[in-house]
DNA sequence: CTAGTTACATACATCACTGTTTGTAAACAG
DNA sequence: CTGTTTACAAACAGTGATGTATGTAACTAG
């Protein structure tokens, strides 16, 4: 009952879905590959063909969301002719608008947030995550350090601080939403929050009646 | 064999302790009883006497960390005379320091946001947490919503707004800092930052150059 | 057309964990 | 001093997960 190479990119995407589901609903620890393999309607062997392990096929779920840094930085470097910060602003907030555009996204920072152990098991997974965000927060200091910037940070932050800052707010702002959509709606308030902690990072920051960012 | 009831509470606690350790090093699901037993050097026969599954015990774990938010709302009412936001700031600043001076609470909170998944098994435990940081939202909403407070907002900011954005400024700290200690240093790192988001906030919020909490 | 390989399914061996039950010595109440 | 309860240890029963090994039919390259 061999399939045809299509037919296999099909499984393996069905397993990936499937480990999306149930790790979601679940836990990954929780979630054994005999249940993923159930729910995509194959065997144990199936998975272990396509992944060699639970922790690989966490991983590769992981690196279906994660926009590529090098994007990011190129986003960022692409309109150099404005603010820097404009961009990172923008950047900012779109990522916490995206989690309510992609019901992936949010599913799998869920399963990131509130249903994975980071322990020996997922370390390789989580070491990638931590380079992703590591990155993240080192342009953000790079924008803050840029030349006609940092002498328009308030008096007590730092480039370095005020990315700390930054990245803090938004992984909260990350956290406390997938925790409970109810808390604040993203497409209308992530950009006030957003423009608040920027406010309190940069002194000229202009203030509620600033533009809105093109799209 | 039977124990004095200052033995019995003697073991409890090492039983909670072992399991402290544990669920830090190898995650809550990866845990077994059995684990926290030898760890504990008794049998799973005592855990089961203690507690009545991990659930609880992982409960009970959470419950010796959190203040009560009777003991905040006291905190926050107490200087009434003073401005009821620095007194709010204090309390988020001294929540953040606190990871540092307490090597119990990081290790709770780490297990919290790190090693454990919100699945069935642990909704009682998470419904709690979940309340507690609602109190702590509705807490920072009544301050901003404070008659003296509430005219002072950043135009694009309402109370409630502005309490849940401070809140994930607060949970992006603890768990970026948790996640990786050098990111910045809580003692000196925290004031600043915690400011930086009142700054946002708050149309007068004293500069970097305001005075220090009275300690 | 036919090796050889692919994409799985099936079977096997092993082990770990959970919950419960039973046993028991020692503490404690009266 | 004695019956009762406490604070466990030890044994039992059942279940499920993992990794691997083996089988196999169909695709595919030549």
């Amino acid at each position: 009952m061999r399939r045809t190479k299509e037919q296999a990119e099909n499984t393996r995407r069905d397993i990936l879905a499937a480990a999306e589901t149930l790790f979601l609903e679940k836990g990954v620890a929780h979630t054994s590959l005999e249940h993923i393999a159930r729910q995509a309607g194959v065997t144990r062997g199936a998975v272990y063909w396509h992944f060699e392990n639970k922790a690989h096929l966490f991983h590769e779920l992981l690196s279906q969301v994660r926009l590529p840094p090098e994007q990011m930085a190129e986003r960022l470097s692409a309109c150099a002719e404005r603010d820097p910060l404009l961009a990172l602003r923008d950047l900012c907030v779109e990522a916490i608008e995206n989690l309510v555009h992609s019901q992936q996204r949010r599913r799998i920072f869920t399963i990131l947030l509130r249903r994975c152990e980071f322990t020996e098991e997922l370390r390789e997974a989580e070491q990638r995550h931590e380079a992703f965000i590591n990155q993240f927060i080192a342009l953000c200091e790079q924008q803050f350090a840029h030349a006609e910037v940092s002498p328009r940070l308030q008096a007590d932050m730092s480039p370095r601080l005020a990315a700390r800052a930054l990245h803090a707010l938004i992984v909260g702002l990350f956290s406390d939403w997938l925790r409970d959509p109810t808390l604040f709606d993203p497409l209308c308030d992530a950009r006030p929050m957003i423009d608040a902690g920027f406010r309190g990072l940069i002194r000229d920051w202009p203030g509620g009646a600033g533009p809105r960012a093109e799209r």
